[in-house]
DNA sequence: CCAATACTCTCGCTGAGCGAGATACTGGGC
DNA sequence: GCCCAGTATCTCGCTCAGCGAGAGTATTGG
């Protein structure tokens, strides 16, 4: 039990780690006068723009969770905010091209900016190999939870609590 | 700039995860019919119990960031859950004491024991040393978020996007 | 040209959370 | 003992995000 502890340490860092974003996150959102969602659709549409695909309310609202009904109304939102533009697909037509106004890419960079900068900051203080330590580490960790996203409801935690 | 590409590769796996951590909760959350808003008390709850810290709704509500009013639906809900109570103070009695119900403790170990299990199991891949280093950066990391929070709204990212 | 299909939007509703004010209790001054 | 300021919680009326159902509009196949 020596290890779970060591590991429990860790797990509530995690946590800590999480939950500290959400509020960053949560801040920022209600700062700008916009909702949880909102954000996290900004950043939907602002990794879709750097990818290159071309976002519309069916893909977005189907990576938040929403239907057509809510989809519309937070399209209508970030229209109005003047942070997105609607644009009819030419090709086809029945489809509405999102496209990602200057003022989000702005907004973005000013959310992301700070704590980007914090943390390469922070990250000038590993060597390398540290660092490649901990990108392994984080990517277990997400395939961990990714993990018990699939198998939810059943107990079985060997780890205690 | 060598250094940038590594360390954003890290930031963005640091998002990829919270992301997926919040995901889980979201899920987890709407299979037992519970907000995102109800799962975050619940884990306060639970947390100030382990601490032996005694509830209030105010300070409930203090944490969550939620007024008075929203305080007392989000504890009524919680209430007609089951999953908590509510109990006068006998030496102030204006105070109302949340006790969590054995319950809600079973609902996070429900809640926390898969994850937890995963993150121990994926733990086991790293030696001491490597997981010492991995608290460290998760360590670091909190950090900065936490000092971006502090500093809003101003820019001033060296790191790019 | 018509039917089937895909994508988006409109309408009516439920419910979380807010602002303001009511209510209950404590402790200090008279 | 009684009134008053301060603190903690709750009630009321409202706004608005998101849901379910269904309408509107464009593409594709026959």
């Amino acid at each position: 039990m020596d290890d779970g502890n060591r590991a429990m340490g860790l797990v509530h860092l995690l946590r800590a780690l999480t939950v500290e974003l959400d509020r960053f996150g949560g801040e920022f959102a209600a700062l700008h006068g916009l909702h949880p969602t909102d954000l996290r659709a900004l950043i939907e549409l602002l990794d879709a723009d750097r990818a290159g695909t071309a976002a519309t309310p069916g893909l977005l609202g189907g990576r938040l969770g929403l239907n057509s009904a809510g989809t519309t109304a937070l399209v209508d939102r970030l229209e109005r905010l003047g942070l997105i533009r609607r644009g009819r697909d030419t090709a086809d037509r029945r489809r509405v091209l999102l496209a990602v106004d200057e003022r989000a890419v702005e907004l973005g960079r000013s959310f992301f900016g700070p704590v980007i900068g914090e943390l390469v900051t922070a990250m000038a203080g590993f060597d390398p190999a540290e660092l490649d330590t901990a990108r392994r580490f984080l990517g277990a960790m997400g395939e961990a939870v990714a993990r018990a996203r699939g198998a939810d409801g059943a107990a079985g935690a060997p780890g205690s609590d």
